[in-house]
DNA sequence: CGAGAAAGTCGACACCGCGTCGATTATTCG
DNA sequence: CGAATAATCGACGCGGTGTCGACTTTCTCG
């Protein structure tokens, strides 16, 4: 309600309390940071800091949006094409291992606070429709042009590859040290076995 | 350090503690439940809630210990076997399915508070070895026997089929429902594109 | 039995973090 | 200038946690 128009002064401390977020974000879980460390962080008391959000989670959301244009960056190629196109898969994927790398405490505190948070849990909800939905249009696509094979619902599969995504990346140490196995991995659970990879009887 | 030996009455209030637990946790997430509300279902006031346990996570920690077996259960036939037994990794997937069904919120909240609670941590991290160590031997058996592809280094691979199960299971509404696509893609993960299929047209 | 240890119970307290309110001071702009 | 609006802060109340010390019940064994 408060804090509608006026671009300015106080709009370094708004900066300010975002950046002392993440900073502290990339130390600690969000759970072990305090409003007034946020505060701090911004040189303005406790109480000064919910003029400018209406609660911890609030920057949360706000640091999220953020992200949310280098989440979507660099996965069309991939996703408006065709067939195993390994070399676009690989981009997009890459491009996720970085934002994993670089954001992985806020990224992870924040899915876990999702449940009992519904504005975490509406932004997370919103990606992954926008993945699932260009996905599994893809794999119909793919389908109907005889360059995948059957399975499961379109929909349902893709949502497992984003459900995978996003559980492989939040638990790796080294998310771009995992960018060629998922390469791999989604390859086969989109297409099979695809080319030769040595065995296979 | 307190409650050592002695097998009786306040054992009973200790079951209660948890079972009450368990209960609440069908209802409503473990953030929302405070310890008032698990002491008065054991019928004691909230402060000799403290001689059983040491905080509202330690519950939470004896209750998945309790589920440990029923999550190995049934999954030997899976994976102690070898090649693409779609039969037992369907019995293994059915057990765990269920299992989330029936303890999804439980799984769902110590799995998020788990960064911040060691004791969790440490929990899901040792279900998660053994299960990966199992698999990984499986695959690597596979391999020798010519019955799957190369690819991703076994522990690797394990190990994302472990963070699907995972991200599956905990984001489905009706885990049961997913088993027949999650059968179709671990095999695919495994051996690539197998026959046909059949399921979902 | 009956005394003393151990098990169990509880109320009171101190602490912490959150969110709100009202009063106060800066700033902007007509 | 002076009025609206932006920004700041201290003080307060709330709810949940965990601890402490005193009290009661229940075992146990001489």
């Amino acid at each position: 309600m408060t804090r509608r128009r006026g671009p300015s002064k106080g709009d370094r401390r708004e900066r300010a309390i975002l950046t002392t977020a993440r900073d502290l974000l990339t130390r600690k879980p969000l759970a072990d940071i305090t409003i007034d460390e946020l505060a701090a962080g911004a040189e303005i008391s406790r109480s000064s800091f919910y003029f400018y959000f209406d609660s911890k989670l609030a920057v949360v959301v706000a640091l999220l949006h953020d992200l949310t244009g280098e989440l979507h960056a660099g996965s069309s190629p991939w996703l408006d094409g065709t067939g195993p196109d390994e070399e676009a898969l690989r981009r997009s994927l890459t491009g996720l291992a970085a934002i994993w790398s670089g954001h992985g405490r806020l990224l992870a505190g924040a899915l876990a606070a999702a449940p009992g948070c519904p504005p975490i849990a509406a932004w997370r909800a919103g990606l992954r429709d926008a993945h699932v939905k260009r996905l599994a249009a893809r794999i119909e696509r793919d389908r109907a042009a005889g360059l995948a094979p059957d399975g499961p619902a379109p929909a349902v599969l893709a949502g497992l590859i984003d459900d995978l995504r996003l559980a492989a990346f939040a638990g790796a140490a080294d998310p771009a040290g995992l960018v060629d196995d998922m390469v791999l991995v989604e390859l086969r659970i989109l297409y099979g076995e695809i080319g030769e990879t040595g065995a296979a009887g």
